[in-house]
DNA sequence: GACAATTAGTCAAGTACACTTTACTAATCA
DNA sequence: TGATTAGTAAAGTGTACTTGACTAATTGTC
């Protein structure tokens, strides 16, 4: 009997040295990635903890999309490039969690608008919740080469969305 | 009946210009999001299409930790933080597609090493069309922004991996 | 103003991926 | 020889979707 006692320990431990290395020497996609990963995790688990649920990537990369008067699930599933179907499951367990809620939209009573319990506050919060994290990255980083870091990633996305799509 | 004609076209024309739109004010974290998705993906349709099968993620993140004389699979596993039988199915798929294969190891019987097949040239080659995709955008961004953006990159790494397991 | 077509959203089921757990065989080490 | 280790086999799980079929509100057309 093995047992497979890989698991936590081994991921945090055996794992995260060796990982560590790799992504040292690795391809500028490589560190990305992981950079990535890494940044969104840690948000998660920060959010998660103020709202009280665990939440799961997908919801947080709904956060983003909601207006703060509130939007339809139909604009949140153009946005975010998914099936209306895709985002009403994930509305829905938000919802059942109190932490968004839907509204009829006077405008067209087909529709509702999704926006965060507590309107602008709790989005607002949320947000800042979000932002800590950054703000502790940057702390680390500096200021300066933190800023340095954004530009230089706006400018990437910007060349990376042009080959994709306009031209 | 509506037909949902999402799909590609809404996808890459409706959605792309929305999801830009939000990109560029988002945060860093969301950015460095988008960022690792896309340059990832180009990557792996490059791989894809020279190898002449249709590869996943999960695929090309097991490369860089194949060395050039061979690796285990246990070795790999704990690389890459996840259980033998993991690496096991991704392994068997790309011996299955003639990627990768598994000799055994003179020195102990039990273990296989794994290495690409061609050997070091079908590597090299590999991670050449890897670096090409990093090339152009190097270029597209200039070398010392890329490069500077590199080393922010691991810093940034170190930072987020500290945070995590040692200290 | 009636009615067909469209649109917003829901319900239910299915799928792809990237894993995991449990259980095993075969080779090696102590 | 008994314990460990390398790897395999098979089934199960969680996440993030998709497709197809449907209801209800609305809009455009005659």
């Amino acid at each position: 009997m093995e047992k497979q006692e890989k698991t936590k320990l081994a991921k945090e431990e055996t794992g995260a040295r060796e990982q560590l290395e790799h992504a040292k020497r690795g391809s500028v996609g490589q560190v990305l990635m992981r950079c990535a990963r890494l940044v969104n995790e840690e948000g998660l688990e920060r959010v998660s903890k103020k709202v009280g649920v665990r939440l799961r990537p997908a919801h947080t990369a709904l956060f983003p999309h909601i207006d703060l008067e509130g939007t339809r699930l139909t604009t949140l599933a153009e946005r975010m490039g998914v099936s209306k179907q895709a985002v009403g499951q994930l509305v829905e367990e938000l919802v059942s969690w109190g932490v968004l809620e839907r509204v009829v939209d006077p405008e067209d009573r087909r529709a509702r608008k999704i926006h965060f319990v507590g309107g602008a506050q709790a989005l607002m919060e949320g947000l800042q919740v979000l932002g800590e994290v950054e703000g502790e990255l940057a702390e680390a980083l500096g200021e300066e080469d933190w800023q340095h870091l954004r530009v230089l990633l706006v400018r990437l996305l910007g060349v990376l969305e042009h080959r994709e799509i306009s031209h």
